[in-house]
DNA sequence: AATTCTAAAATGAATGTTCATTCTTTTTAG
DNA sequence: CTAAAAAGAATGAACATTCATTTTAGAATT
């Protein structure tokens, strides 16, 4: 198994990015993601074991790409308010500006093909809000329920605004993003 | 093609719904569906044009059945809030129940497996909601934000808690519903 | 500096399997 | 007896993965 920072490595999980988002998992075989790639399909299983391995990096990598840039400027000291909306924001332009990233993570909370496993480590990576609302809870700013209601009501919602976006269904600019900050705020401030 | 309502189609539909869910759309094949089904792969071709047909079918046959539920007791004559309380508890129930139908239904919101020519046909059985809600606009109990936002946050939150809720990390149970209903409720209230 | 050598990296062509779909035959029911 | 319904076996394509071989890059030797 190669280091994990080639460039044949990083352009395997792009091609397999752009292939399993434009028409799903059924629709990337590796022959495609190969070529896509510019490498040879043997070539995959040097860098990885399986094509579930594959996914499952895939997975992992965007994870991590999509909450690094949720804490982009955030530090603990915030006011609850000014922390959650510099998150929700981050989030809303990360997911603006790397459609491909989060549509594909998206198609993967909801599918059984990935790893239970793989997707308990991504959780981890998301501590810093869930303790942000129990500050803010502490502070009685936020409504004192469990953080899964927290998340459906504040985060979750771009999910789907941004596949509407991206179905053309409903233009998501800045105007509309606030908008949507509100009434996610709204459902849970106290 | 055989007619619409026969014992036989009717297994083949829940024989899919059940593969589909439990291993995702990459581990239903024919055959498993047919046995599960306890038929023959070829007999499955007197129902069904081909598998993404069947698929297609199974989708908008999830779709109206939830759409059914969901509008239940409902009639347009009643107050704004009371209506939309009736509706989203409808849909948080059916989901609790149905949990096959419901996660298959996740799934196939967020996959490119599904024709966007079916999937614009199932949109037509939610306009009783759009409905109301713009009554609720009218009347200034609801903002008035578009009709995506009200969505994301009134009724998608409910996607989440319920697949938390099948993966075992969050349990739904009227309580719970009651506060995230309260969570949606003052998302899109005005 | 040119040549040789070597191990890693990469490849194209197999391999064996799985799958959707079809074909031919048998069963069923009226 | 017949036409519809169903079946099992067959077909051919697609696929993940592996195999045997070639290419590459750079170190070692002249």
């Amino acid at each position: 198994m190669r280091t994990k920072s080639s460039q044949k490595r990083e352009a395997l999980l792009e091609a397999t990015l752009n292939l399993v988002n434009n028409n799903g998992f059924h629709a990337a075989p590796m022959s495609k993601i190969a070529k896509l790639a510019g490498v040879s399909p043997a070539t995959i299983y040097l860098y990885f074991k399986s094509k579930q391995d594959l996914i499952n990096q895939l997975y992992i990598n965007s994870k991590i790409a999509f909450t690094e840039e949720a804490f982009v400027n955030y530090h603990e000291s915030m006011p609850v308010k000014k922390g959650f909306e510099l998150i929700w924001f981050n989030i809303a332009n990360y997911k603006i500006k790397q459609t491909c990233a989060s549509s594909f993570l998206a198609q993967c909370e909801t599918t059984p093909m990935i790893d239970s496993k793989i997707r308990e480590e991504a959780l981890e990576y998301f501590k810093p809000l869930l303790q942000l609302w129990e500050r803010g809870q502490q502070e009685e700013i936020i409504k004192p329920i469990a953080s899964h209601i927290l998340y459906a009501n504040a985060i979750y919602p771009l999910t789907f605004l941004l596949s509407s976006h991206k179905r053309g269904d409903f233009i998501l600019d800045q105007e509309q993003l606030k908008i949507a900050f509100k009434a996610a705020w709204d459902s849970i401030k106290l």
